[in-house]
DNA sequence: GGCGCTACTGAACGGTTGTACAGTATCAGC
DNA sequence: GCTGATACTGTACAACCGTTCAGTAGCGCC
């Protein structure tokens, strides 16, 4: 009863769109870019078939957004402070919470990098948002790096988002061969020379 | 006319098997995994559409067939040995040439990784090659160290591996941020200061 | 030179794809 | 309460999907 009356309810463009694209990320982090399909979607959503088009122009409509959402979700969530740490810490944590290290998040984020091939809109929202990505770490690991060290942080930087995208990678490919405590210690892996030299020399010796 | 009677000639099963997995592969670099067909591979590869099934059962063979076969071709490129390259200069080296660093290749790899969170045997055959994998990697960085260092080599191995496949992302992403100098650059980033400890106080100091 | 194996063909199949579109129902403003 | 705007529905459609299968033809073998 109360089922039917609110199966009636309508909503708002922006939280019918909201709506969808979290339905459209469910279906993709159950089966990848072969789930991405209206039938599909609308069943999640609940809605019924026409509705994709209706509030997205078409499929890559609706693909474009879930990309946007994403990005901005990725960005929002290591940018929030954790009081206590500090901020080379907090990205970390950030990276490897399970907001951005599950296997339902990564395996979105793996469809759409296969998708940006043959995809411009999805090129585009990247080219416009990594940019500033990129800094933003570049000019976290500035703040962290002892003031005698003068590396390279955009070269750093770089290489530090290309682990964490590989990370996400094995991640989802195999995720008992790399849990949330392996791709700490990755980062530090790659991170610690750098802003802990004094230890330089003890290299080998692991971060709690 | 020569066509004619070239079209009639008959491959062994291995031979044609071989053609097909290229003809996908082809189809899978041009348009992910959108562009795994049955019409798209045998239009690539000049068949007919009952081929497919007739040599690999479904298209699911296919594409374990193809997975297996970009595993065998990346571990035989980066084991091929360079002559007067030290072990690891001569994996780098490897990894950023033409034959593993380019968008074609990656974007295959892109491919079947988003495809491993469905594919049971997919994932069966990286759990049965990574391993082996990652144990030659760290072996080369155990020779490769300077024997006073007594880090952990297994460790290193994995960060250096998914910075790989991280560099092989962004590069399919956006090929035009990431030229292979710049994926040389990020692989010492990551390596010199286990390497190299001698200048790791200048660890900021560029390698040309 | 004929025989049998099998690589190979191509039409046919039911099911699924994304989009178009005509129609319905709900809510805001008056 | 009426009206207009629009959120929403659901059928229709042509194109394409992977698989099946009966039939054809090239090649090794005797």
């Amino acid at each position: 009863m109360k089922d039917q009356t609110r199966k009636k309810a309508r909503l708002s463009a922006e939280d019918r769109r909201a709506l969808l694209e979290d339905a459209a990320c469910a279906c993709i982090a159950r089966g990848g870019i072969r789930d991405f399909t209206v039938d599909k979607i609308v069943a999640e959503a609940g809605v019924s078939r026409g509705l994709i088009t209706h509030h997205f122009g078409s499929m890559d409509g609706l693909l474009a957004a879930v990309y946007s959402r994403m990005y901005g979700e990725w960005i929002a969530a290591i940018s929030a402070p954790r009081p206590g740490l500090a901020p080379i810490d907090a990205l970390i944590e950030a990276l490897v919470s399970p907001a951005l290290f599950s296997r339902d998040v990564l395996n979105v984020w793996l469809t759409l990098w296969g998708e940006i091939t043959t995809n411009p809109v999805l090129r585009a929202e990247h080219r416009a948002r990594y940019g500033q990505y990129r800094a933003s770490i570049a000019a976290l690991l500035r703040e962290a790096a002892p003031a005698a060290a003068g590396f390279d942080a955009e070269a750093v930087a770089s290489a530090f988002i290309c682990l964490v995208d590989g990370l996400g990678v094995q991640r989802c490919v195999e995720p008992t061969l790399l849990s949330e405590t392996d791709a700490r210690a990755a980062c530090w892996t790659l991170l610690r020379p750098y802003l802990d030299p004094v230890g330089a020399g003890s290299v080998a010796k692991a971060r709690s």
